[in-house]
RNA sequence: GGAAGCUUAGCUCAGCUGGGAGAGCAUCUGCCUUACAAGCAGAGGGUCACAGGUUCGAGCCCUGUAGUUUCCACCA
C-alpha cells in the first residue's frame, strides 16, 4: 500500500496529541540527557497553585518555557524543565473552608489536624487537575521530578531557612502594625495588598480643647477609628498651633483626654493642620504614637467590627460604626462639614475586602541586608531582565524595601518551627519537635501560625533539586538558565527567589529573567472571573489543537508586552497547521515508494533548488539567532513566511514540472529536497508546534531520521549551502513571472488564455534563464511558449509589455489588445517610475550623503537608479512605438 | 508624588545595532489550476500622535507636549 494511504486528508489535533504526548513521555524524551559531555540547560516552572484551573496566562508562560526546552533539547543542551505546584496556603484554605461552610462545619469544630486531613484530601482529589492540563498544551517538562512546597523535601527546605534566618537574627517576633483581611482573617504582607481608588467622604470635625479654650478643626476619612485616637498632631513649626502642643484635647463621644503633639508627619500646608492620630489603626499614626509613647487603643476585632469595649457601638461593623458615629458627631455638634473625597485604598489581593492596618504580633523578614547582594547581581548583570527595562520595576521595589510579614494566621501551609514556653517563656526555634523547655522542662507549645505561600516559593530553584542536601542536580541545574514569567510576579515571587538565591546558595537562581505580559481579551481588558470574559485554554485546545492556541499566543508578539486574545490568530495558527499539513502530503504523494536518496547529486540541483536552498540557509541562520534573543514571535514569523511563500507557493508549484515527468534527469533532487527542505522547516517550526510537526516529520524521507522530530538535531546553517548568485536570478524570474500576471489581470486577460510571449533580454544569460526556466512560465504565467531576443524592433503593437528587472516581456493579444489602454496602463507605470527615480537622483545629487554614507548603501542606491532608468526606457519605448502606429 | 510602557493601514500588531514603511484579518477583482477554497493569483489602503533637535539620512536616537495603560508611594 502506498505510504500516502495512511495520511489523513486532514491533520486531526486531538486524536495525534494525545498521540504523540503519550509517545515521547513512554520514550522519556522529557528527561534530561544525562551526559556529562551536553552542557545544561534548566527551568524551573513557575508553579501553579494546586486549586488553579489552567486560563490563559498559564497557557502562554508555559508555551514560553517549552519553546526554550525543546529548543535547547534540539541544540544538544542537557534539558531539565522542572514542574511543580504551588499549595496557595489563602487561596486553597478559603475553598476549603467555603466548601466546609456549606456542609455546616467551621474550621475551628473541626480542629486543626482533622482540618488538614480534609485538606491534604482535597489537594490528592483536585491538586493534580493543574498538571493535566499543562499537559494539554504540550509541555515537555520533567514530570518524573515533580514537586509540591509542601512535600516534604519543600518542606525540609523551609525549616532549614526559617531556623538559619533566625540564627542570624534576620527573622524575628514582634508586634508591628500590619496588612490584616478581615474576611481571610489573616496578615497579608505588603505584596499581598492591592490599592484601589475608591470614593469616599472627608469629614471636618472639631475636638474642644480640656481648657475651654477653643476647638481644634481636623478633617479624616474613617471617623469610627476616632474611638482609638490617643492624640491630635500638629507641626512643630506650625506657628498656628504653637501654644496648644502640650495641651490636650477631649476626644468626642469617647471623653477621653488626649495631647496635642507636636510631629513632623504633619504636613503644614494639607487641610487645617492638625491629624488625629490613631496609632492601632494607621500606619502613619503607629509610626507618631511610638515616637511619642502615646498607647496603643484597638478598637476592631478581627473581623473588623467595634470591640466591647464601646458597648453603643460594639458588634458594628466598620462601616455600620461610621454611619453611627457620624450621626452621633453631628448631633453632638462635632461635625462641621462632609466633603465627597476620593482616595486609595489598600485592598486583599485574594479575596478584594478593604485592608485594615492592626496591631498584632507576627513574624517578619528583616529584608535590608537580604536586599543588598540581590540587587547587585542585577546591577552587574550576573542576572538579566528581558526586556531589560523591568530591572527599574525590581529596583523600585528592592531598594525600598521593607520588613517581609511572614506569619500568616491559617493552618493549611508549613507551620511557623517556632515552641513556646508556657511556663518561663522561652521560645525555641529548631527543626525538631522541641518536645519540652530547654530551661524548665515543661512542654513547649508550637507556634500555631503558618508562612506565607511565597516563603517556601522563594526558594523553589533550589528546593525542588534537594537543597539543603547537595545532590547531582543541584550541581548540574544550578543557577537555573532561564525564568520565565510575568511582569505582575516580579516583586512577589522574583524578586524573593533572587534574595533567598543570593542568601542560601550564595549564587543567582537564574541568569535571564523572560518576562511576558498578560493576555486580555478582545477589546484589551484584563480576562477575570468578575467579567466573565476569560477564554477557556482548553476550550480552544479541544476545537482547533494546542499547535493552533501555541501559535496565537506567540504570533505578533514582542517580549514583555500585553496583547489581546484573538479568536482569529487561532484560526491562522489552525490555517497554518492545514497548509503544512497538506504541504507534506504533497510531498509523501509525490516522493517514490522506493526512492534512494544517496544517488541524490549536488551536481543535478538546478536554479530553483539553489535558490531554496539559499533562502533556507538564511532562515535558519536568523531564526536560531532571533531564538537565542526571546524574539520568539519574529523566528516564527519568519520560518511561516518561508514555509508558505517560499516553499510552498514556489518551490512546490515549480517542483511539479519535474515530478510530473518521469524521465527529467533532475525528478530524484526534487524529490529529495521536498522532503528535506520541508523536514527542516519543520524542526525550525517544532519549539513553536510540537505536535503536527512531529506528524510531518515522521511522513517525510529523511537520512538519518531519529526516532522523534524532538530528539533530532537543530539545523545548521553552516551545514546549508548558500547560492548567492542563484538566489538572485531566480528572484529575477519571480519578478518577470510577477509582472506578467499583473499585467495580465490589469489587461483582463482570462488565465484560462495562454500566450506566446516574446522575452527581450540585452544580457544572454537572462535570456537562457527564461529559455530554461520556460517550464515555470508555463506553470506559473499561463505561457504557452516562448522565443527570446536582444532587440525589440518588430514586436508587434497588439502585445502589452511587462517590464522587469533585465529587459521586457511582451504578450502577443491580437484580438484583445486595446492601444488606448495599453497606452494608459504604461504612462501609469512610468509616472511610479519618475517618481522612484527623482527621489534617488535627489539623494544621489548630494554630496553629503556620497561622502558620507557607507559605500555600500552609496552603491545600492546607484544600482537602483540604473534599474529604474532601464526600466522606465523601455516603457518610454514602447509608448513611442505605439504612438507611431 | 515618582517610574515605565504604548500611540505605525479600517481592526489587532511586528519593525533587530538609524539606510527605499510590513504581516494577519477586513475590503475589492479574478480563479474549484490533480497538496491545500482552512486555498491560489492580483489590487487598493499609512504626513509611523504632535512640536523641536541631532544626523548626509529618523518609525527607530535626544528634548518637550498631548492622549492612554500600568507599576510603585503613608499624605490625614
Amino acid at each position: 500500500m502506498a505510504r500516502i494511504d495512511n495520511i489523513n486528508k486532514s491533520f486531526d489535533p486531538s486524536e495525534a496529541e494525545a498521540r504523540l504526548y503519550k509517545r515521547w513521555m513512554d520514550a522519556g524524551y522529557f528527561k534530561p540527557d544525562e551526559d556529562p559531555a551536553k552542557e545544561s540547560f534548566s527551568i524551573v516552572m513557575p508553579p501553579p497553585n494546586i486549586t488553579g484551573q489552567l486560563h490563559m496566562g498559564h497557557a502562554l508562560d508555559n508555551t514560553l518555557q517549552d519553546i526554550l526546552t525543546r529548543y535547547k533539547r534540539m541544540r544538544g543542551y542537557s534539558v531539565l524543565w522542572l514542574p511543580g505546584t504551588d499549595h496557595a496556603s489563602i487561596a486553597t484554605e478559603a475553598r476549603i473552608v467555603e466548601q466546609m461552610r456549606k456542609e455546616g462545619i467551621f474550621k475551628e469544630d473541626l480542629g486543626r489536624e482533622k482540618f488538614l486531613e480534609r485538606a491534604w484530601a482535597w489537594k490528592e482529589q483536585y491538586g493534580g487537575r493543574i498538571v493535566e492540563q499543562l499537559k494539554k498544551i504540550g509541555s515537555s517538562c520533567d514530570w518524573s521530578r515533580e514537586r509540591f512546597t509542601m512535600d516534604e523535601g519543600c518542606s525540609e527546605a523551609v525549616k532549614e531557612v526559617f531556623v538559619k534566618y533566625y540564627n542570624q537574627g534576620l527573622i524575628y517576633r514582634g508586634e508591628r502594625i500590619i496588612n490584616w483581611c478581615p474576611h481571610c482573617l489573616t496578615s497579608i504582607s505588603n505584596a499581598e495588598v492591592e490599592y484601589e481608588d475608591q470614593a469616599g467622604h472627608f469629614w471636618h470635625l472639631r475636638y474642644p480643647l480640656e481648657d475651654g479654650s477653643g476647638y481644634v478643626n481636623l478633617a479624616t476619612t474613617r471617623p469610627e477609628t476616632l474611638l482609638g485616637d490617643t492624640a491630635v498632631a500638629v507641626n512643630p513649626k506650625d506657628e498656628r498651633y504653637k501654644d496648644i502642643v502640650g495641651k490636650n484635647v477631649i476626644l468626642p463621644l469617647v471623653g477621653r483626654k488626649i495631647p496635642v503633639v507636636a510631629d513632623d508627619y504633619v504636613d503644614i500646608e494639607f487641610g487645617t493642620g492638625v491629624v488625629k492620630i490613631t496609632p492601632a489603626h494607621d500606619p502613619n499614626d503607629f509610626e507618631v504614637g511610638a515616637r511619642h509613647d502615646l498607647p496603643i487603643v484597638n478598637v476592631l476585632t478581627e473581623d473588623a467590627k467595634i470591640t466591647e469595649d464601646y458597648p453603643k457601638y460594639a458588634g458594628m461593623d466598620r462601616y455600620e460604626a461610621r454611619k453611627a458615629i457620624v450621626a452621633d458627631l453631628e448631633e453632638g455638634g462635632y461635625l462641621i462639614k462632609t466633603e465627597d473625597y476620593s482616595h486609595n485604598v489598600g485592598t486583599c489581593y485574594r479575596c478584594g475586602t478593604t485592608i485594615e492596618p492592626r496591631v498584632s504580633l507576627q513574624w517578619f523578614v528583616k529584608m535590608e541586608e537580604l536586599a543588598k547582594p540581590a540587587i547587585e547581581c542585577v546591577k552587574d548583570g550576573r542576572i538579566r531582565f528581558v526586556p531589560e527595562r523591568f530591572d527599574k520595576n525590581y529596583f523600585n521595589w528592592m531598594e525600598d524595601i521593607r520588613d517581609w510579614c511572614i506569619s500568616r494566621q491559617l493552618w493549611w501551609g508549613h507551620r511557623i518551627p517556632a515552641f513556646y514556653c508556657d511556663d518561663c517563656g522561652e521560645i525555641v526555634v529548631t527543626k525538631d519537635a522541641a518536645a519540652v523547655c530547654p530551661k524548665c522542662g515543661k512542654e513547649m507549645r508550637q507556634d500555631p501560625d503558618t508562612l506565607d505561600t511565597w516563603f517556601s516559593s522563594a526558594l523553589w530553584p533550589f528546593s525542588t533539586m534537594g537543597w539543603p542536601e547537595s545532590t547531582d542536580d543541584l550541581a548540574r541545574y544550578y543557577p537555573t538558565t532561564t525564568l520565565v514569567t510575568g511582569y505582575d510576579i516580579i516583586t512577589f515571587w522574583v524578586s524573593r527567589m533572587i534574595v533567598a538565591g543570593m542568601a542560601h546558595m550564595n549564587d543567582v537562581p537564574f541568569r535571564d529573567v523572560l518576562i511576558h505580559g498578560l493576555v486580555r481579551d478582545a477589546q484589551g481588558r484584563k480576562m477575570s472571573k468578575s467579567l466573565g470574559n476569560g477564554i477557556d485554554p482548553l476550550e480552544i485546545i479541544a476545537e482547533f489543537g494546542a499547535d493552533s492556541l501555541r501559535y496565537a499566543l506567540v504570533t505578533g508578539n514582542a517580549p514583555g508586552n500585553d496583547q489581546r486574545y484573538l479568536p482569529e490568530k487561532v484560526n491562522n495558527g489552525r490555517n497554518l497547521s492545514n497548509k503544512m499539513w497538506n504541504a507534506m502530503r504533497f510531498v509523501v504523494m509525490n516522493t517514490d515508494e522506493d526512492v534512494d536518496f544517496s544517488k541524490v547529486s549536488a551536481d543535478n540541483y538546478t536554479l530553483e533548488d539553489k535558490w531554496i536552498l539559499d533562502k533556507l540557509h538564511t532562515l535558519v541562520a536568523e531564526a536560531t539567532v532571533n531564538i537565542d534573543r526571546y524574539d520568539f514571535g519574529v523566528a516564527l514569523q519568519k520560518t511561516v513566511d518561508f514555509l508558505w511563500d517560499d516553499f510552498c507557493d514556489w518551490y512546490i508549484e515549480i517542483s511539479k514540472t519535474r515530478l510530473f515527468d518521469k524521465e527529467c534527469p533532475t525528478r530524484l533532487e526534487a524529490m529529495y529536497l521536498l522532503n528535506y527542505v520541508l523536514g527542516t522547516a519543520a524542526k525550525l517550526l517544532h519549539p513553536f508546534m510540537p505536535f503536527i510537526t512531529e506528524e510531518i516529520y515522521d511522513n517525510l524521507v529523511i537520512d538519518g531520521k531519529s526516532d522523534s522530530i524532538m530528539i533530532d538535531n537543530w539545523p545548521d546553517a553552516a551545514k546549508i549551502p548558500e547560492f548567492k548568485a542563484e538566489g538572485r536570478q531566480m528572484e529575477t524570474l519571480i519578478d518577470a513571472i510577477r509582472s506578467i500576471r499583473k499585467v495580465r489581470k490589469d489587461m483582463d486577460v482570462a488565465p484560462s488564455r495562454k500566450a506566446n510571449i516574446i522575452v527581450v533580454a540585452a544580457e544572454p544569460s537572462v535570456a537562457d534563464m527564461f529559455t530554461d526556466g520556460k517550464a515555470f512560465l508555463q506553470k506559473l504565467a499561463s505561457v504557452a511558449d516562448l522565443t527570446t531576443r536582444s532587440d525589440k524592433s518588430g514586436i508587434p503593437s497588439t502585445a502589452v509589455a511587462a517590464v522587469f528587472d533585465g529587459g521586457e516581456i511582451y504578450i502577443p493579444l491580437e484580438d484583445l489588445i486595446d492601444v488606448a489602454k495599453e497606452l494608459e496602463r504604461l504612462a501609469a507605470e512610468r509616472e511610479k517610475l519618475d517618481g522612484e527615480i527623482k527621489r534617488v537622483e535627489g539623494k544621489l545629487a548630494n554630496q553629503e550623503f556620497v561622502s558620507k554614507a557607507p559605500e555600500k548603501v552609496v552603491n545600492a542606491e546607484r544600482e537602483k537608479l540604473e534599474k529604474y532608468r532601464n526600466m522606465h526606457a523601455s516603457i518610454d519605448d514602447r509608448i513611442n512605438s505605439l504612438t507611431k502606429n
